[in-house]
RNA sequence: GUGUCCGUAGCUCAGCUGGAUAGAGCAACGGCCUUCUAAGCCGUGGGUCGGGGGUUCGAAUCCCUUCGGGCACGCCA
């Protein structure tokens, strides 16, 4: 179905032919000045120089053409050139209505489905989960129900940090304090036990430790990296060891993706790409795309056009290990064999801009993917607290996700008993919906690449441009229908037919955006579009809301015309916040 | 030093490919609940869009320059 502003700008460039000029100059565009029009098209002033004429002069031959048109109610020239238009009410809501009726609501996807991989999360396994990962989940589980909405194919890959240092820091403290274990023993060649030798919280434990104590001493250190590397060529004992823990952090993390709403098609991490890092180094080598330069094997990714210092990729480090870049091109080079996707899609933070630059030049040039592939880096900016400084618990320390997720139900469940009678259990669990969608709209509402202030007084106020707000007009909206439904009368098969009302024009308007809004969200990777989108959505409807009584309404044709609209309404927030990957309760 | 992102109301932020009086929210103040949830709606006050040049009929938006800040810059991830 053709986007509403297509279908404007089409009339209008109908008009702009007719009256002799390109048509290219009929493009019409939502008005900022709603005082004045709904819609305006400039065409006119763009066009003033090419044909020689006052601005004015066109636009008046255009509006003339714009006579009788089935699309516009008026169509003014005014100084210096503007065209300030207005639509036919019955336009609006034929469109509305279709659009009601179409799959997606009108948005248009491909016949084929192209697949797609978005890269987030990127939590380290000898790591607790912590506010540094909450935007990577949050907006990567978005951008990949967005690109699955729009017709891809999309999967979501965690790409856990499971095979470095950190294990081997881990597995060494482990030993310095229960080195009686099964795994380090070398004569033991029995089964290994089922059970994990550490619980989560002592593993949470562990990893600091351990970072500080081999920062400390050298020596520690030492033990830390042939940890790592016995682990990495394969010792029985550490290996399964390794995948012990794996396991018992890896069901953790599940529970806290869980608890976000975010979830992955694949949990794969840097140590499933290890097997293949031999072949791809092999090709690297054998076509002379890798050279040596102090020592490391590294790619050349510089280019003449660049106009900044273009560090080399390295490959492999002078002692002869792989590190973060190895695995992230075996990656690629998986990916592309096992799901030749048309796009990769990394959440990390945005520091990592220049890194990922290096990884897919390297990519690229190295014939590791197809050209076509899109590689794309979303860095995005850092989670604040108040003081404008890296968000931190009330007592300066780092704030697990765990913990966060935990305050906000808390304080959101507070706030619900204040001004609100349920049960505690229905309180409860009303609390979690609502605090999840605190949480993800106040995340994405922002631009990804900005940093913003995690504010948890200001997110669980539920005033204004939240989650919550979003939520309250939802649940408004059901509240109608279920009070219609209770009336007798038919909320089923009621349809949009007319327009009545300014405030339902102005609903209807807004919804008929929709499509557009979703596909510029998708090509820009931008799900603060959507935030944006369904806030005046909620405006423009709560205005509606407010202005109109439907359940009251005594003319049979308005009241099913009303409801045809709140049920678009509901339909299009729902699936906007589903996108953003949170949902509505029924009451709150 | 090189590169990069940013600087918009007291605070937090929008402003899409340049367009007519720069918008929201919070905070402040004033209205609106016997009628579909007041977590809402309506209204008032508040900004030389960091500064200076330039391009243009027209600039928060594009170009240059300058000041201020964040971040990154070969063997970490």
């Amino acid at each position: 179905m053709k986007e509403f502003l297509e279908v404007i700008s089409e009339e209008m460039k109908n008009a702009f032919e007719k009256a002799g000029y390109d048509r290219e100059l009929g493009r019409v565009s939502v008005s900022n000045r709603p005082d004045l029009c709904e819609y305006q098209c400039n065409g006119a002033m763009a066009g003033a120089k090419k044909y020689k004429v006052a601005p004015i002069e066109i636009a008046k031959k255009v509006s003339e053409m714009l006579q009788g048109s089935e699309v516009f109610e008026s169509a003014e020239a005014v100084m210096p050139g503007f065209l300030n238009l207005v639509l036919k009410p019955s336009f609006v809501s034929s469109y509305v209505s279709k659009m009601a009726g179409a799959d997606k609501y009108g948005l248009d996807t491909p016949s084929d489905k192209k697949t797609v991989i978005v890269d987030y999360g990127g939590p380290n396994v000898a790591k607790a989960l912590h506010v540094g990962h909450l935007r990577s989940a949050v907006i990567g589980e978005a951008v990949k129900r967005l690109f699955a909405f729009c017709g891809y194919n999309a999967i979501g890959d965690i790409h856990m940090g499971d095979w470095g240092l950190q294990m081997g820091l881990v597995i060494t403290e482990l030993k310095e304090r229960k080195p009686d274990l099964p795994y380090f023993d070398e004569s033991y060649t029995g089964e290994y036990p089922k059970e994990a030798p550490v619980t989560i919280a002592e593993l949470g434990e562990l990893y600091p430790t351990a970072s500080s104590k081999s920062k400390e001493d050298p020596a520690y250190k030492e033990k830390a990296m042939e940890a790592t590397l016995r682990l990495q060529s394969g010792d029985r004992g550490y290996r399964a060891l390794w995948k012990s823990i794996m396991e018992i952090s890896v069901g953790n993390m599940k529970g806290i993706y869980d608890s976000l709403d975010v979830h992955f098609e694949l949990w794969k991490g840097e140590s499933d790409v290890q097997d293949i890092i031999p072949e791809m180094i092999d090709y690297l080598k054998k076509n002379d795309y890798m050279h040596l330069s102090e020592g490391a094997w590294v790619i050349d990714v510089k280019k003449d056009t660049d106009t900044k210092e273009m560090p080399p990729c390295i490959v492999i480090k002078s002692d002869g290990a792989s590190l973060y870049n190895t695995t992230d091109l075996a990656t690629i080079m998986d990916r592309e064999k096992k799901y030749a996707p048309v796009k990769m899609v990394y959440l990390t933070d945005k520091r990592q801009d220049l890194y990922f630059e290096q990884v897919f030049r390297a990519a690229r040039k190295s014939g590791l993917v197809r050209d076509d592939v899109d590689l794309v880096h979303i860095g995005f900016g850092t989670v604040n607290g108040k003081d404008g400084h890296a968000f931190k618990t009330r007592e300066g320390g780092v704030m697990r996700l765990e913990q966060l997720v935990s305050d906000i139900n808390d304080m959101t469940y507070e706030r619900i008993m204040e001004s609100r009678q349920m049960s505690e259990d229905e309180a409860k669990s009303i609390a979690n919906i609502v605090a999840l969608a605190a949480i993800k709209y106040g995340d994405l509402s922002n631009q990804p690449a900005k940093d913003y202030i995690f504010d948890m007084d200001k997110f669980t106020s539920f005033e204004g441009d939240t989650g919550p707000y979003i939520l309250y007009t939802i649940v408004r909206i059901k509240s109608i229908l279920s009070r219609l439904q209770s009336d007798g009368f038919d909320v089923e098969n009621a349809v949009v037919s007319g327009c009545y009302e300014p405030t339902q024009k102005s609903l209807m308007m807004q919804l008929s955006g929709f499509s557009a809004m979703i596909r510029s969200a998708c090509e820009e990777i931008a799900p603060n579009r959507i935030c944006t989108f369904i806030y005046e959505t909620a405006n423009t409807f709560n205005r509606f809301y407010h202005e109109v009584k439907i359940a009251t309404e005594d003319d049979k044709a308005k009241k099913e015309s009303y409801t045809g609209l709140l049920k678009l309404t509901k339909d299009i927030l729902e699936t906007c916040i589903a996108i953003l990957g949170f949902a509505a309760p029924d009451k709150m």
